[in-house]
DNA sequence: GGATATACTTGTTCTGTACAACTATTGCTG
DNA sequence: CAGCAATAGTTGTACAGAACAAGTATATCC
């Protein structure tokens, strides 16, 4: 590996490193201010922007185990934000859609947070602005080709046990 | 506010959101590979960069109430990638110092974060590497200059009570 | 010198998440 | 085609991170 790469790794570990760090809080509270959870946001975002997922797709989407999942649209199918519908082929699938109200909330954080990033950019210079947001697409297309969430965690000393075999006691 | 400003932050929410979120996942999944909470490993990280830190200013750094930051420390100590100490003028303030051992263990995590970051520069053209590195540090410039965490929630109807009153039950 | 403020700790509760087991459905194969 | 295996999701349980409330010890101010 080169070393200017090396280096400019090394910065871009320290300034985007603290740069998220300081990002996660205020998007926190801005979200949670709506009354809405990370995961439950995350998941609304993505159903206002594709026609219906299922759960393992959201879960997918957002690096939860299903049984998270099912629990995260429990949150919202009981606040109204989304409804579970089934699915013509399979029915063991569940589609998951956004209400009205769900899509009407998403709006609002979003405008919310539109609003947050407009103050910070005023703070950058006027003619930077572009390539800053262009810099970040950059960023965001390299992560995109990598895998987001760890590949399960077929790690450590984990016995792969038999489906149908006896039922395993609980410790 | 004016339109391209708007138009800017709008797309600067969308990128940066969704950067974030990816982000989010891999860092975890790199922390905990280590053994570490994400909130130890911020802590961890502001202690190897100052010679201590007091409770409270490390709470005031992660966003976190005094009490959970007690925690925080708490298990530090007791992998002993911290200590207390005492503050010479104040005896109420416990001065929280890295050992030897926590300061190797930031440089691993280091280390593996570089590693990480020099693969997702690596799919960035050469050429703009050092102006998406120099983007980033102006965004993050323009956060600096605004308050991490929201102002405590002063906010709801939420009473405030006298400290020495007649104890509160429990609900 | 006593009330009040500050810095932290401890007891308790809540929420988010994972893991294990279970149900229901679909698909594959002898 | 019967039955086993795989897939999709739900439910029971456990645990960790964080908050809130109350408690303790020290410092400060009138």
């Amino acid at each position: 590996m080169s070393a200017l790469l090396v280096r400019q790794a090394q910065r871009l570990c320290e300034v985007f490193t603290e740069l998220v760090r300081r990002y996660q809080f205020r998007d926190r509270d801005q979200i949670c201010f709506h009354g809405l959870s990370i995961s439950q946001c995350y998941a609304l975002q993505a159903l206002a922007a594709r026609h219906s997922l299922t759960t393992g797709e959201l879960a997918r989407h957002l690096c939860l185990k299903i049984s998270t999942m099912t629990r995260v649209v429990d949150q919202l199918v009981r606040t109204e934000l989304a409804r579970r519908g089934e699915d013509a082929r399979d029915r063991r699938i569940c589609r998951v859609e956004i209400t009205a109200q769900g899509r009407a909330l998403v709006a609002e954080v979003r405008k919310a947070l539109v609003q947050e990033y407009a103050g910070v950019l005023r703070t950058v210079p006027a003619e930077s602005r572009d390539a800053v947001i262009e810099a970040m697409s950059c960023l965001l297309a390299a992560f995109k080709g990598r895998p987001s969430c760890r590949p399960a965690k077929a790690a450590a000393g984990r016995v792969r046990r038999r489906r149908n075999g006896i039922p395993v006691k609980r410790r």
